[in-house]
RNA sequence: GGGCGAUUAGCUCAGUUGGUUAGAGCACCUGCCUUACAAGCAGGGGGUCACUGGUUCGAGUCCAGUAUUGCCCACCA
């Protein structure tokens, strides 16, 4: 037959699909033919995706591969509905991370630090870094099959976004809602900056519990406090004890000799203490602790900073502490308390300590000046957005988590103290402000460097700077206006351009004919980590900038872990790698075995194996489109009125089918059901068109067919496999196109497979002018198809053909193990059967349908009737609504005689669970009419079948 | 301390508004290299749906509580 075949078809096909072979290929292929271009189109309602912009160092982790997946599947469901589809990607600067990767690097290579190279310099060989490394996650993104835009990649800091950045900056300044101010800030000493709240890790660490002694003023005594960080006592400036605690009442206004310190310091009352715990006495710390600040401002309390930025003590301690780091201070004062015994109980204590989020470095906190942005008027807007169900989170619990965090949401802090980054659009004015801004020569104790005339300096703004908010250009400063001007050297959070993602890179603050068209975009696909970092921070910038939502649906999906249900992760080596994945069993499989474990954003564990799943489906895919497009001969012309005359009941039956999954997969897709989308599809091309309809079409295909019967079976397995393709494109989206084209060379254009209905193209769908799959329309269920009742009757049909199938597989089972081959060879042959029906519907049917049995069940032409004779020996199977009987052997009757037993124990025990139910008076009573009479059916075919087994079984003797 | 999930076959998970003898993939058992595919085909075995109560004629599904587990939030030193 393979000599029928068109040349080049057979060619193309080995008998294991092979991605390495087609992926690079089509990923040209589409590149070639701009398909991923979107652009306003009034004639198409648009769809766009905002890519969540992975960090510019960031390398393809599997997180990345689902997140994409996803994006990818829905991208290209609604690019073939005809959507002008838009999918944004880029990449993130990532402020705190970039620099830290570029900082060690020159560590490594310079042993230089970046003081040493300098803010101008370290930023020069961050964009070198970039230039070379940045765009790697991108190109690994290709591998995935993204069909991203790339010709509108978007970096965080391009000019444009940095515009974007700036411009909103000055704007919320100008409306009030960022101020600067000195608070208590997340500082991470290794990292040497601020981080926001968000930013911060916590993790329970096993730590200590240390009594400490504080001898009274007047020598009456002392007062023991109860601290986990002991060596912060040198910056205490009160003992606080709780107002309704008799025990202390007494000393309250008395004071306290500091140890080691030579201060004196107050015992005050204050509420915020928990009655009952430690020793009831705590020491105040207000430079270095949140709960210590409130009461420092309470009590207006002296401050005392004992740190520098890299977590060593600084010049406000005794000289023997200074220059010490945090831990090796903690050690020192506790040896010097002990040397004077004012050291109480030791215990072990658990304690959540915040981390840096980057490095985890565990993060002090940090009396230091800042910029932040007021939340609460912002997070009103975004509040509303979701109430008005302008903004829609998948699964809807979410909304509550974000809704949360915006009601009790605190203000955000936004300057950072690095260099990679936008930095502050504000200015200060060196002769307006010489009170606060002070200027010292490089290498003093003090705060932040900055270049001037070729020589390097440290300033410190003060906390009442009067700072100048401006857009202008910052080539124009220091000289503005005249005056001597010094830039703010902070940067912001990385997050706040982030939050700017979807509308800056669309152009905005302009308003470009993009922003008009793809603005508000339509979904976000996201992981629950980042709700209160990027998507409430997008949605408040969103409303505030542009007065709308910065995208309409929301999908957290879950996250991916190891088969153990640990997070994957480079310490624990458990990572599986989506390139290696890609690389062992293709891109497709990668894809599809993802998105079918997508549910409701259920985590995900995996291990390697998983992935075989998908491999195999592709592997299916692609060898029952060879069989075919290698197997069918050439159409002989028949016209669409005679392929439809020759149709036959399965035909129409794997029709209905077809529209039925068309229908399925389309709701599933549009509700965000990846999972029941990948369900339906691998359910409907596996299972009903492989393993029974192309089965079933082998024999009309031979060339001793009639022909009008091989005509209607190319067309339906051409057609089949068309709309099937389609359907799997937005999942599986390179072995759709490669075998879309081998298609295309067998059965001409699409147009062609079309079983004499007119193309149902969705609504203003696009043109297919390269004859590109991913350009091709969805299809839409073809109603006419659809038909509930041949659904039915093929399932009881295809019951038949198993039970008898089993007939076979069973009296192999119950053979002694040595005569199992030899059972299994005298049934190789075609069984004589004959089928008793209770009905002359049911008889009738079945008699129409008998080839599929024959063909199915390997059985010679079977006897069928409401009064057929019964073979004699023979197999008595009972199925609903008959009885099949296959003529056996003697040798074979002892085997029978089991097998019978065996399905007559069966049904025995099934029997008093119906009857059961149905003698309970209130279930007859209360139960739909239609339910009791559906159990009183079965209850009839469960009794009909013992007997008819019971008589077979009496039959043997 | 609070919030939100999860708990169904050996493993990973489905299970729509309560109603057939609870499903799929992997693993396992049996037979088959049947020319599309052994990465396959055919037939099987395997589950007290975490536990305890409750509502109901009827509960994997609804309610209450318990246990185990995961994630998020939170200023008990």
């Amino acid at each position: 037959m393979s000599d029928a075949a068109p040349a080049n078809a057979a060619e193309s096909f080995s008998t294991q699909y092979d991605p390495k072979a087609v992926e690079d290929r089509i990923y040209a292929q589409w590149e070639k033919a701009d398909a991923f271009h979107a652009a306003p189109n009034s004639a198409r309602k648009p769809y766009a995706i905002m890519i969540p912009p992975p960090n510019v160092t960031g390398v393809l982790h599997i997180g990345h591969a689902l997140n994409n997946s996803l994006q990818d599947t829905l991208i290209r469901y609604q690019r073939m509905r005809g959507r002008e589809t838009l999918w944004m990607p880029g990449t993130d600067h990532a402020g705190i991370a970039t620099q830290n990767v570029v900082e060690k690097q020159i560590a490594k290579a310079e042993k230089k630090s970046r003081y040493q190279i300098g803010r101008a310099e370290l930023i020069k060989r961050i964009w070198g870094w970039k230039e070379e490394y940045g765009g790697t996650i991108l190109k690994q993104l290709r591998k995935l099959g993204s069909s991203c835009d790339w010709a509108r990649t978007r970096f965080t800091m391009d000019d444009g976004l940095s515009r974007a950045v700036r411009h909103a900056f000055v704007r919320l300044h100008n409306d009030g809602l960022i101020y600067r101010g000195k608070y208590l800030v997340n500082w991470c000493p290794r990292c040497c900056t601020t981080l926001s709240d968000d930013e911060v890790e916590h993790a329970d660490v096993k730590g200590k519990l240390y009594e400490l002694h504080y001898p009274l003023s007047d020598g009456t005594g002392r007062l023991t406090v109860a601290t986990t960080r002991p060596e912060t006592m040198l910056g205490d400036t009160a003992v606080a004890v709780h107002p309704k605690d008799e025990r202390y009442t007494q000393y309250v206004g008395k004071f306290i000799d500091l140890p080691l310190t030579g201060r004196k310091i107050p015992v005050i009352a204050d509420d915020a203490l928990e009655l009952g715990f430690g020793t009831g006495c705590l020491k105040v710390t207000p430079a270095h602790d949140p709960v210590d600040y409130q009461i420092g401002q309470r009590h207006k309390l002296p401050m005392i900073n004992i740190l520098t930025e890299r977590g060593t003590l600084n010049n406000n301690v005794p000289e023997a502490y200074r220059g010490l780091d945090r831990n090796k201070a903690r050690a020192k004062v506790m040896d010097d308390l002990k040397a004077l015994e004012l050291v109480g109980e030791v215990k072990d204590h658990m304690q959540s300590v915040g981390h840096c989020y980057r490095c985890a470095t565990i993060v002090e906190p940090f009396l230091t000046p800042q910029w932040y942005v007021k939340m609460k008027p912002l997070a009103e807007q975004a509040i509303a957005a979701t109430n008005d169900g302008r903004v829609k989170f998948h699964p809807e619990r979410w909304t509550k988590v974000y809704l949360r965090w915006l009601e009790d949401v605190r203000d955000w802090a936004i300057s950072r103290q690095i260099w990679w980054g936008h930095q502050l659009p504000v200015w200060y004015d060196l002769d307006e402000n010489k009170d606060h801004i002070t200027v010292v020569p490089a290498g003093e104790n003090d705060q932040f460097d900055i270049e001037k005339d070729g020589k390097r300096y440290r300033y410190i703004i003060g906390e009442n700077a009067k700072p100048i908010v401006t857009l202008e250009d910052p080539e124009t400063l220091p000289q503005y206006k005249g005056k001597t001007l010094l830039r703010d050297p902070d940067v912001l959070d990385t997050w706040f351009s982030s939050a700017l993602w979807p509308m800056s890179t669309l152009g905005w603050p302009d308003k470009t004919p993009e922003l008009d068209y793809f603005y508000p975009t339509s979904t976000l696909v996201t992981d629950r980590g980042i709700i209160y970092l990027w998507v409430a921070r997008m949605v408040m910038m969103g409303m505030k900038n542009t007065g709308r939502e910065p995208f309409k649906d929301v999908y957290i999906h879950g996250t991916v872990l190891d088969d153990q249900g640990r997070r994957m992760s480079k310490s624990l080596g458990n990572g599986i790698d989506p390139l290696v994945v890609i690389d062992q069993y293709g891109a497709d499989a990668l894809r599809f075995t993802l998105v079918s474990m997508t549910t409701e954003g259920q985590d995900l564990k995996i291990n390697m194996k998983r992935f075989e799943m998908g491999r195999n489906f592709a592997n299916k895919i692609w060898n029952a489109a060879r069989f075919a497009l290698t197997t069918i001969s050439p159409s002989s012309g028949a016209t669409h009125a005679e392929i439809e005359k020759n149709l036959r009941d399965e035909d129409r039956w794997i029709l209905s089918r077809l529209n039925s999954t068309v229908r399925d997969m389309t709701a599933a897709l549009d509700g965000f059901n990846y999972s029941k989308a990948a369900g339906a599809i691998y359910q409907f091309f596996w299972d009903e068109f492989c393993n029974w309809y192309i089965e079933l079409s082998k024999a009309r295909l031979q060339p001793t067919a009639e022909a009008g019967e091989r005509e209607s079976a190319r067309a339906v397995l051409l057609y089949v496999l068309d709309r099937s393709l389609r359907l799997l494109h937005p999942i599986c989206p390179f072995i759709s196109e490669a075998l879309w084209a081998e298609l295309g060379k067998v059965a001409g254009k699409p147009g062609e497979r079309n079983l004499g209905r007119a193309e149902t193209l969705a609504a203003g769908a696009p043109e297919n002018p390269n004859g590109l799959l991913m350009r091709t329309p969805w299809p839409e269920p073809e109603a006419a198809w659809i038909d509930a009742e041949r659904e039915a009757q093929f399932a009881s049909l295809f019951e038949t053909v198993i039970a008898t199938r089993a007939v076979r597989q069973k009296l192999i089972d119950y053979s002694p193990k040595d005569k199992k081959k030899e059972v299994s060879a005298t049934l190789a042959e075609p069984l004589k059967v004959t089928i008793r029906a209770s009905d002359a519907a049911l008889a009738s049917r079945l008699k129409s349908q008998a080839h599929v049995l024959m063909q199915m069940a390997n059985v010679l032409s079977p006897e069928i009737g409401t009064d057929a004779a019964i073979p004699k020996p023979s197999s008595a199977t009972a199925i609903k609504g008959g009885t099949i009987y296959v003529a056996l052997g003697a040798d074979l009757l002892p085997v029978e005689k089991l097998r019978l037993a065996g399905e007559i124990q069966q049904i025995e025990q099934y029997i008093p669970k119906v009857e059961g139910k149905l003698k309970n008076e209130n279930f007859v009573k209360n139960a739909p009419p239609e339910v009791v009479l559906d159990e009183r059916q079965r209850l009839a075919e469960a009794q009909e079948k013992l007997a008819t087994l019971k008589a077979a079984l009496t039959e043997l003797g």
